[in-house]
DNA sequence: GACTGGCACTCGAATCATCTGAGTGCCAAG
DNA sequence: CTTGGCACTCAGATGATTCGAGTGCCAGTC
């Protein structure tokens, strides 16, 4: 049905297409590339293409635009992932490595990403769900009031204020501490819930009132701490670059950032970060959204991943280049997470 | 110079350019004020606030349009901030109480002044100029890995990693975790970075070397607390709502929302909650902000700002609602501060 | 059978002329 | 000082016209 030279005219539309946004006749298309055919043998081919569903016309007299279905084929079939230029990779180690905390190296990711692509870059938190207990402290502010911190494995902090029923006695705080990290320490946060249950039970009676409302929100915090997907965006002002119809292709784009879960859908399940999560316009599960491409892909571990960062842009972006680079920074914060 | 009607006049042509976005003329601004004179009377009023640089017209057969002069005339002297309705006082503090962390205070925040005020909100968090010590923590991770957590007044968390040169002696350890907090707990964040730095002296020259090394960790996790400026921005999507011409007004709005330095300078000087800064136009520092105007006021105590919060938005606004959600919502978040 | 040059046709976008009306400035009268 | 009246201005809307990139199709060529 689609014989090689017609994919190859595919692949100069959406090529073309991506560079100038504008619809692209059978004359410019062989002008620009050598395609070693007349510009009449293209029209037939596109004529296939656009009987196909690959292609269409805005208007009669125009040229043609990819579809959905076009993009869709020239990145599974038609092109290959741009890798990085040495100066590029250089600069996103050298840029990632000095990070100070998790939060840093998520903010330098977005950041990058976002420069990188010039597109809108979204990047979520490490998973907790995987992630374990590192430490637990209990901090006494005043006797009537303690300061819990959670510490987790992803480097992550959580803390609570527990303002207990009456006044405790600082040997029973130790006590509860070391038996807390005993009990919790290395545990996933799913399991630690389970632990954290029976702790009460070791404490006399008289005590028990006050450590169940200690472990109370300990608890509350680990789900929450599990629970909890953090975002973080950034590269807003590349939205300049879609073209112009704003109400339409700008707008959504812009509400849904401000939606976190919306976001959280869009990048969908993670994956290692091998894999990209390509979603061009129509497939993604947002009706308004039609207009628009997410690159996604895991981070974390070579095997597992914690996490999902990628890109959103408009239909029209130039794939190759951007999957190489979302890939290519997902793979260096995985290692720099690897490392710390 | 100018009399009272003339000022009258000034007001109905900001309020109604406001609600209409559309230059506004004589005949009109009788009929929708009832000014009680002629629309020939306006028409001189208006040639007399042109000629002050009050008003100006888009071109020569159009209504008036005000000028950032006139804007700043209508805020000082011919408007009085707009007070919330009692339901939606009740929403905010609902709203805020919600909260579990002060990063979830800070986001929450956010969104409020985003979706009340309906323009972009800009939050920054409690300045730690003025927090303090409330507790230092270590906590041996493996023999030659140590994480040190700073936990201050602002309940803000800050957490190092220190690789020590040589094995550590867990009795060491605690002995340093005390000995630190009794030096620090309590203390401003700038004073304490003085006393920690007679901290190694008081140990046993042997270890010294590694007790400096975790001192050295510490006060840089301090001063970088001491200086990083964190914010928080919201409602991007509020931005469709400027009006047309995108290229002028919403992306250099939308570039500067990523630079968190400029939003820094925009919000200015943290002021008490009761005074309300207004930077209309081209009294803002950047040339490409000339369109947009700022509404900040600082929160944190009545006496003592913390921080500053505010709103960004076209110069257009409606400037009376604006200013009296921003000066609300920093009450309420004061408040529920001061509580926690 | 696949490719190509030629040609008539289509139709959006650009150009230009024209019209309309909201709004103005000014003046003379109240 | 205010007002009705009036001539004037000019941006924006409306409509006719042109222009040209691009198409589909066909007949001829390799």
């Amino acid at each position: 049905m689609l014989d090689e030279r017609k994919l190859d005219v595919l692949r100069a539309i959406v090529e073309d297409y991506v560079a100038t946004h504008e619809p692209v006749g059978s004359k410019t298309l062989v002008d620009r590339h050598n395609l070693g055919v007349s510009p009449a043998t293209v029209r037939n081919d596109m004529a296939a293409l656009e009987e196909e569903g690959y292609i269409t016309q805005p208007h009669t007299s125009a040229g043609r635009i990819p579809t959905d279905a076009g993009y869709r084929l020239f990145v599974d079939k038609l092109s290959t992932v741009k890798t990085l230029t040495a100066a590029e990779k250089r600069a996103i180690t050298s840029f990632l490595a000095g990070a100070v905390d998790l939060d840093d190296v998520v903010r330098r990711t977005v950041r990058l990403l976002a420069q990188i692509t010039r597109q809108v870059a979204i990047v979520q938190y490490p998973s907790l769900n995987r992630s374990h207990v590192r430490h637990v402290e209990v901090v006494t502010m005043t006797p009537r009031r303690l300061l819990l911190v959670l510490i987790t494995s992803a480097g992550r902090v959580e803390q609570r204020i527990v303002e207990p029923p009456h006044d405790v006695d600082e040997q029973l705080i130790a006590d509860l501490r070391s038996r807390l990290n005993t009990a919790l320490a290395g545990q996933r946060l799913t399991e630690a819930a389970t632990s954290l249950a029976a702790v009460p039970e070791t404490f006399a009676p008289s005590d028990r009132s006050l450590v169940a409302a200690i472990v109370t929100t300990l608890l509350e915090a680990f789900t929450d701490e599990v629970g909890e997907q953090r975002i973080a965006v950034g590269g807003a002002a590349n939205l300049t670059r879609y073209g112009d119809d704003f109400e339409r292709n700008v707008k959504p784009v812009l509400e849904a950032l401000e939606e976190h879960v919306i976001l959280l859908k869009l990048l969908g399940e993670a994956t290692n970060p091998q894999t990209l999560t390509v979603r061009i316009g129509h497939e993604n599960p947002y009706e308004e959204l039609a207009t628009t491409s997410v690159v996604a892909t895991g981070y974390g571990s070579k095997s597992e991943a914690l996490a999902t960062l990628g890109i959103v842009g408009p239909t029209h972006m130039d794939y190759p280049s951007t999957m190489g680079a979302v890939r290519a920074v997902a793979r260096y914060v995985s290692q720099i997470l690897a490392d710390s």
